[in-house]
DNA sequence: GCATAATGTGGAAACTGTTCCACATTATGC
DNA sequence: GCATAATGTGGAACAGTTTCCACATTATGC
């Protein structure tokens, strides 16, 4: 209700000077800004900010477009840049896609429309074609020309994983990843990285086969009776990487009705090191990303954008995590 | 770039008739119409959403304040909230507080300063007084004066754990909740409701002592060390509800390591129902709550706000979910 | 004491839409 | 055919800031 005009003329001066005083810039006699401060504090005025998005073009907002919030990797990841962002003063609007492109469109809109300021994505759909490259997006996981890009070294974890396996004595090793479209045409992420470490891995260090298998992702909800289809298929499996701690709880839990011990029979390494299902114990281990180096990767491209910063594609490293040590 | 402006030249009409044609509003000759859709078309012309918001005084954008999106209800919360505000065309910011007055206050203040909506609260803390109560705010979980509220049917959940535990044959019994400050005040909110249903309907059934125990919630991440050394004080207990279904999944972790097995020595019931912890299978099981049932309550509130419809509280259902038929 | 620099201030344009209002044209009823 | 209603259109005001620019005042150097 209250504005700047009405602030000015209850304090006697121009709004410009108002304006200088609550951005504190250019010059304003100490008097002055007394004066223009008190009338501020007694009508308990606030600035719109909409206003203030009008004449500067920028509305400090940064729209994060991802498949499902529900996923717990993703709702950490969530976390930590919303928290990175607020510290240079922006705020987060969050864009659940469920992998559909019609929303991914209406949320890449934003940023040409000016809703958004910038964007991150986290996507497997083509949408190379509706970013607005003029403006900050970083994608996360996933390579587009021209866009700044953070993944985890989803690699290197393969191969953390491979090793470990072998280190445990493991003969008969299956990879469980997830096709992520579900379809003929798997999109090759950074994601991807994960099988091409595990299988390199092994294949160096004189395992001859390993068993590679696929589930339909389906928003990121992992179905018990598909991991039992699976299962059900292999005899003697002794050492499991799955593509998830979510896969892998899935899959533990499987493995234990059919009678055999987790992880004394069957070892199960799972990827993302969420906290919450280290609550399954020694019966997981995971390979970690860390949420919260990503996020502040990702903010950093971000907030470099607008400084006039040349902004760096990042790699961030993996660690291995032990369930009962949690 | 492009604005208004531009379209109305190269279209050859005025500013106010292309503003007609984007809204549909008024009245425009179907050839005229034509002529603008095509100028839009040809040159990508998008409204700006800022101009927009600034001459509408509105912009579509609601905030949610929640304590930490990693929670694993809250991260379904978030997903469904954003989901049905969707559908009604609104954008979702989310605004983790960590239970930090200070978060909160700079987020309340963006409904007052105009950078969003309407807000949606789930909080412990004490800001009745910073809530602009001219604005759509709705509530969950906790009751504020003049603030409209969704919750979940907490009591009768309570007593649906205590029958459940009784009618498995339990009887030392024990409820493990939080204090959600974690010093001398605790908060009252609707979730102390789980507690009151627990434990009056074990009293009305006979059962003289139920054990009560709290843990510091701190960003609600539980603690396994300290459940640990809570566990270790009571022995030969045979049934426990869980204020949430991290707490039990801790509980669980806690007690196979120390011997006894789940379900077989030890029941357990958590709150929340949440998916993930489903891969515990028989194990777990849960009072649940509904994100989606929920999401949808506080959602209508929102819209039915700018619809001019009078507001109402709404307590939602709750329902036993075993893990293992999951 | 006077030229010059530093500080201080307000008016007005700009940002990009929506909408009221006045006016023009076309359609309808009888 | 003419009064009246319905349809169609554009100019201008308005939303609430920031910032450029012009001008005024005070301080500094010598």
């Amino acid at each position: 209700m209250a504005n700047i005009k009405e602030v000015a003329s209850k304090a006697g001066v121009g709004i410009a000077t108002v304006s200088r005083v609550i951005n504190n810039s250019g010059y304003v006699k100490k008097e002055t800004r007394d004066k223009v401060e008190k009338v501020i504090r007694e009508i308990g005025y606030l600035p719109n900010e909409i206003a203030r998005s009008m004449t500067l073009q920028k509305n400090n907002i940064v729209a994060f477009i991802l498949p499902n919030s529900t996923h717990l990797f993703f709702g950490e990841l969530l976390y930590f840049v919303e928290a990175e962002l607020f510290k240079h003063g922006y705020k987060l609007m969050i864009c659940n896609s469920s992998e559909q492109l019609s929303k991914e469109i209406v949320y890449l809109e934003m940023l040409k429309n000016n809703r958004v300021d910038a964007v991150i994505l986290l996507t497997n759909n083509d949408v190379e074609s509706l970013i607005d490259k003029s403006k900050p997006v970083v994608s996360f996981d996933r390579r587009f020309e021209g866009v700044p890009f953070v993944a985890s070294d989803n690699y290197s974890g393969g191969v953390m994983a491979a090793k470990k396996l072998l280190e445990l004595g493991c003969k008969k090793i299956m990879f469980i990843g997830d096709d992520a479209q579900g379809d003929a045409s798997p999109v090759i992420t950074e994601v991807t990285n994960r099988r091409l470490g595990f299988n390199e891995y092994l294949k160096s260090h004189g395992v001859e086969e390993v068993i590679n298998i696929e589930y339909p992702l389906g928003d990121y909800i992992v179905s018990s009776d598909y991991i039992h289809g699976l299962m059900s298929q292999y005899e003697n499996v002794d050492g499991i990487f799955a593509i998830s701690d979510a896969a892998a709880a899935a899959v533990i839990n499987e493995i234990e009705k059919s009678g055999k011990r987790v992880p004394e029979d069957v070892k199960v390494i799972g990827f993302d090191g969420g906290r919450s299902f280290l609550n399954l114990g020694k019966r997981i281990s995971s390979i970690g990303q860390s949420p919260k180096l990503i996020a502040k990767a990702i903010c950093s491209i971000i907030v470099n954008f607008y400084n006039n910063v040349k902004v760096e594609d990042e790699i961030i490293p993996v660690y291995y995590f032990d369930g009962d040590t949690a």
